[in-house]
DNA sequence: TAAGTTACTTCCATAATGAAAGTGACATAA
DNA sequence: TTATGTCACTTTCATTATGGAAGTAACTTA
């Protein structure tokens, strides 16, 4: 998937990154699909919060748009698809984690450890 | 500053962080706060993204409220203040340099290096 | 035949954004 | 003295985005 033609607003690396990224909704859809096993569209709306599914239809839209997320058809008639990280999408695995560490140390919320797949002892 | 009292939708500290920071604007104040020495009203208003003042204001607002920002008066009659990071706020550094790395390898933005205060070559 | 599931899209009221202009308190120049 | 300028905002308002809910299409299962 190619990137799309985009005049971003800026030079820098931070404000070309939230152009695509900075809302509420679009870095949780990225959580899901790294470290959740989450795939369907059903698996992703059923995340506990509740993303309404025409904000995920246009969020998996744009990730698609810009080459961090693919899907692949799992059946015909009618076609479902499974969504996946691209490589450009996993590397955003080291955002997350640094997000998710200042998170948990400033605003009492839980910490995830990929690795093991859960949620670690300690969150509030 | 407290932190204001504030329900947040999930205990996942990604979702937590995203209802303070997710947004286009509001990790561009904290880059220019913490590397580019800009700590007025106007130095904010001025970077290159030129940020609406109706929106420099809320977000300062808001960041001042969950203690990422304080200010002080630099004079009096009219009172006009400087703003900084508190050490919350500092702590964001890693996101900041996490998200910088990846919108350079993927968007082709600029790279700035906090420690020489410049951006370095290679940056398209 | 009826109900359920999945993946969406559409509708619509409300909220957020962003461009521009306005305001108040001064400082400085003519 | 008057005029212009600066700084830090606030206000206005048209446009856009959000989010809750309902609707749709194509099936599958009871």
């Amino acid at each position: 998937m190619q990137q799309p033609h985009h005049d971003f607003r800026s030079r820098c690396s931070i404000a070309r990154s939230l152009e695509i990224l900075g809302d509420k909704w679009t870095l949780l859809v990225v959580r899901d699909l790294m470290w959740h096993g989450k795939h369907t569209f059903q698996d992703l709306q059923n995340s506990e919060e509740r993303m309404p599914s025409n904000l995920l239809s246009l969020r998996l839209k744009r990730l698609m748009e810009w080459g961090l997320v693919t899907r692949e058809a799992y059946q015909d008639r009618p076609v479902r698809y499974r969504y996946f990280l691209t490589g450009t999408g996993r590397e955003l695995e080291p955002v997350l984690l640094q997000m998710m560490s200042w998170g948990h140390a400033h605003l009492k919320g839980g910490l995830y450890d990929p690795s093991q797949r859960k949620t670690v002892a300690g969150a509030s």
